[in-house]
DNA sequence: ACCAAAGGTTTTGAAATAGGACCGTTAAGG
DNA sequence: CCTTAACGGTCCTATTTCAAAACCTTTGGT
């Protein structure tokens, strides 16, 4: 009949599969990046990243409904709407300032990286992202190890279970 | 005759583009961040993210075409292969985290994440991923500015001339 | 009142994705 | 050894998504 069960860990356990969901697409991506940059109307969306108007009002849709973003009119009383962040929308800072400096040191290195995000006060670059331990140590990926949290599921669990032990051999 | 010169900013001059084109889709997220679990064969790859072998096979081919992963020998002499992340892949480790943070907070929230990333040496958490300025102030995005870096184009510099311009009125 | 641009929606064709069938290799068991 | 099952894919087809352009309605400016 079906086969529920053999569904993987994706949109009921996993947060990577749910954030992903709502923005891990290259579109999204972008248009989060633009709106922290400042733009909030459609065709400088649209302008600045050069996707399709369906496209765009699709994404912006759908990061509405999950409220990362979200409508107020552009001017008071105008029904034009401008598309701003939300709270949920800008705890995404770290995530697109990542994804920038991954680009800038492995994609255009030594040449120089095209945009630099600046501390407005000082003007000096902002610190690469980075993991820290609770203490405040710098951690790599072999620093660290998930573990089953407070909601995880049994699926997670057995998930988890295999993982760990597959990396002790 | 053609329309070069409204090629948005892609491509050429956008870190953000750039990186997104070669990690910028669920797959290759959940991908990697298996990799980072410690998954590197095929079948666990397919098998805990539930996705089609064949793109499966496609994204693990452009990832390792872009030198995000690489293929080795499973045991030595075998002609399995082995998916394990490059330095350059490796790299990627702070995104991950963030994005696992951010669906933690934002979509689980109240409920408690169902996975957690833990410091293997204390066995507790790992810092929130957040943005810091020079001086170790912590920053989030009112507090900074894009501005043309060295690499920059003429059209990257005029694109972030009409964000400022926007951002200060 | 007029015109141009903004902000979409609809339609259509092209591309990517999902699922399954298939198939040569490899590893394990008898 | 020899068989058998699992591994690591490729190929084909149906479905979904994306992209480009055309179209339409509302707004702001003159």
């Amino acid at each position: 009949m079906n086969q529920m069960n053999t569904t993987p860990l994706q949109e009921r356990d996993c947060s990577w599969a749910r954030a992903l969901h709502i923005f891990g697409d290259k579109w999204s991506i972008l248009i989060i990046r633009e709106a922290f940059a400042g733009v909030s109307k459609f065709s400088d969306f649209q302008r600045n990243i050069g996707l399709a108007k369906n496209i765009l009002a699709t994404r912006l849709d759908m990061l509405c409904e999950h409220e990362v973003m979200m409508r107020v009119p552009q001017r008071e009383g105008s029904s034009r709407s401008a598309y701003v962040l939300t709270p949920k929308g800008q705890a995404l800072f770290p995530i697109i300032v990542a994804i920038g400096q991954w680009g800038d040191k492995w994609i255009f290195g030594s040449k120089g990286e095209p945009v630099r995000i600046v501390d407005k006060e000082t003007g000096s670059p902002v610190q690469p992202i980075a993991v820290f331990s609770h203490s405040g140590r710098h951690l790599n990926s072999s620093d660290v190890t998930m573990t089953a949290g407070p909601g995880a599921s049994e699926r997670t669990t057995n998930h988890l279970a295999r993982l760990a032990k597959a990396s002790n051999r």
